[in-house]
DNA sequence: CTGAAAGCGCTAACAC
DNA sequence: GTGTTAGCGCTTTCAG
């Protein structure tokens, strides 16, 4: 390797000069075009010119440049994930997994945490525009109305994940939201509980519309009736559960049951009821949802709706691929199937009646 | 709104002429270089005509192509960040902070979760250098050879992030982990424990060359000898605390406690415990490492070392943003000081001996 | 303050 | 198989 002095910060301070296609093209003795169809794996050229030129590359060290690429290509191998917040187990699972199957097809990802804001969301669409991205994967759409305008003017594919948007008609990997969380509410009911709040997650997000959907059902099914305040809704995260479990504390009619929008809500508001000496199930019983790897391993082990996270991802990756080498055909929607994870966040309250 | 069709797609279906920087122009009645002008906020423009452009510019819905900006400036306002796992809150931490601090300065941010994986970050870094990179910033720098011959390629600013590379100068935000470790170890040594074990990190990382340090610094201090065997390598994943805690438990001669090289590993430690009936602290006492916000919630509350995720984070954003505005100063280190957390995950076993 | 012109580095017809 | 020739959409001197 060529010694660099002790006091060089690196290639930058050094004048290593930019390399170009036409570098190649002439160390090598044959044009550029030649040398950029070697770059792109184009079948019609002389396997003895290839090699030539790919050592010539190699010795020199050239790197192409993908915005000169993206530029006459109109495109660049680039895909935009959007999640809600990347400090949930929910979605850095689902974001390591897109990205996994991206990398692997030669995509990079570009990653934004929206922080579920809504402009936020908004200006990196806008960003993926002035990019050129090759299509977005969005786990985080709050069904506002400019969402849909901006999602339209994409002249990429884009995917939704978990989420769905009325009015606007493209790939969907989604979940039984709905029959979730009548399973889980049903699971409740059958502990004889009668006396619930519902911590949701963000009432414009369509997947906690299905969620309250399924628990009216469930509740409608066994005739028992909600009240007015029962809902309530939240942002998801730990310290939302947290303070959700503390205002619970303060009331003098407390609920038996909570059913939480998401695992990490729920492990907030058991940490919560544990910190001012309750108990859980004991005093309360809480249930989560999207089973992420903690739940089994809280201080209570939560009962949990459970959500096939890395499968997800990987699908809407893989539909997203799809789009991008060409297909067509109609938007297609994968749907994935709830499944209720009983494990020791709640209890029956049967025998106390 | 523009009406289409109900089976269209999105704008790639439609025909959405492409508007240039010409199309303002000739729409403004101004020429193609003044309209840049306007794009990069050049003050030398005429408050009229920038007003113009600017309405023409929003009336016709007008994208800039970034690709072609980059062809020509030679960068793009992109950063890339590199992760070992953003499934572990430490990450996702991390990377939330720098989102936040980038994109509030007009920078996308690319992610890479390498899954502590050199190939992974060898392939990112060379992508980065197609895609002209502003700059890179890494938490998750295996000290490989090749890594270093790497980075000194790359013709942007790196900053590293509780790393530091051996013949690699840059400006890095880094953390005390080997005064943390001594503070745990010493903790753990003052609570009477003589016979342990450390799962430490991945055994290139600088971090836990640094930690398995001040373990032993501790030890030595204390006159405790460490056994031959005393220190084991891990990934830092849950799993595989999980099973270092199931292999313990199959040894006839348990130690008294394990030092975890991060809150993750520990916490399966514990867990592995408890599925088996175990105690801890009563059995075995643990200790974790950064203090991730799920160590105070988990089964049983964790005693570690407290470092500050966000602000590190944030410290590296900035010292990217510096050098990209220019800044050619030596190369500069902040680092933050490491903070003992005393939870229930550790026990006196003085009175037993 | 504005315009003309010359590329940035690469790809993509189109010839040969 | 390979070379020639136009650009892709933008910025940037350099004049005026």
């Amino acid at each position: 390797m060529v010694g660099t002095g002790p006091n060089t910060l690196n290639a930058s301070s050094r004048n290593l000069k930019k390399l170009t296609i036409k570098d190649i093209a002439s160390k090598s003795g044959i044009s550029r075009s030649t040398v950029s169809r070697v770059l792109s794996d184009n079948p019609h050229v002389n396997e003895q010119t290839r090699a030539r030129v790919r050592s010539v590359i190699k010795e020199m060290n050239y790197i192409p440049n993908r915005l000169a690429q993206g530029l006459v290509t109109g495109k660049i191998n680039v895909v935009g994930l959007i999640v809600g917040d990347i400090r949930n187990p929910y979605f850095s699972e689902i974001t390591r997994a897109v990205e996994e199957v991206l990398n692997a097809n030669g995509y990079l990802v570009v990653l934004c945490d929206s922080a579920y804001n809504p402009d936020k969301e908004a200006d990196f669409l806008n960003v993926s525009r002035e990019l050129r991205f090759a299509s977005i994967i969005m786990t985080s759409a709050m069904d506002n109305a400019g969402l849909i305008g901006n999602l339209s003017k994409l002249a990429c594919p884009v995917v939704l994940l978990n989420r769905y948007l009325q009015g606007f008609r493209t790939d969907v990997v989604s979940f039984d939201n709905q029959y979730g969380a009548y399973l889980v509410a049903e699971h409740v009911i059958k502990l004889g509980h009668r006396h619930f709040k519902a911590l949701m997650g963000p009432a414009q997000s369509s997947s906690t519309i299905d969620r309250e959907k399924g628990y009216r059902k469930a509740f409608a099914d066994h005739d028992i009736p909600c009240a007015e305040d029962a809902f309530v809704y939240g942002d998801l995260r730990f310290e939302t559960g947290y303070q959700f479990g503390l205002g619970l504390l303060k009331q003098k009619d407390r609920p038996t049951a909570v059913l939480a929008g998401n695992d990490f809500m729920a492990i907030g508001i058991i940490k919560a009821y544990i910190d001012n000496g309750l108990k859980v199930p004991d005093d309360l019983s809480v249930t989560g949802f999207d089973d992420i790897q903690m739940a089994g391993m809280s201080a209570v082990p939560l009962t949990t709706i459970r959500q096939p996270q890395v499968e997800m991802g990987r699908q809407a990756a893989q539909l997203a691929l799809d789009r991008m080498r060409g297909n067509k055909s109609l938007p297609r929607r994968i749907i994935f199937d709830a499944e209720l994870i009983v494990r020791e966040s709640t209890r029956s309250i049967l025998r106390e009646i």
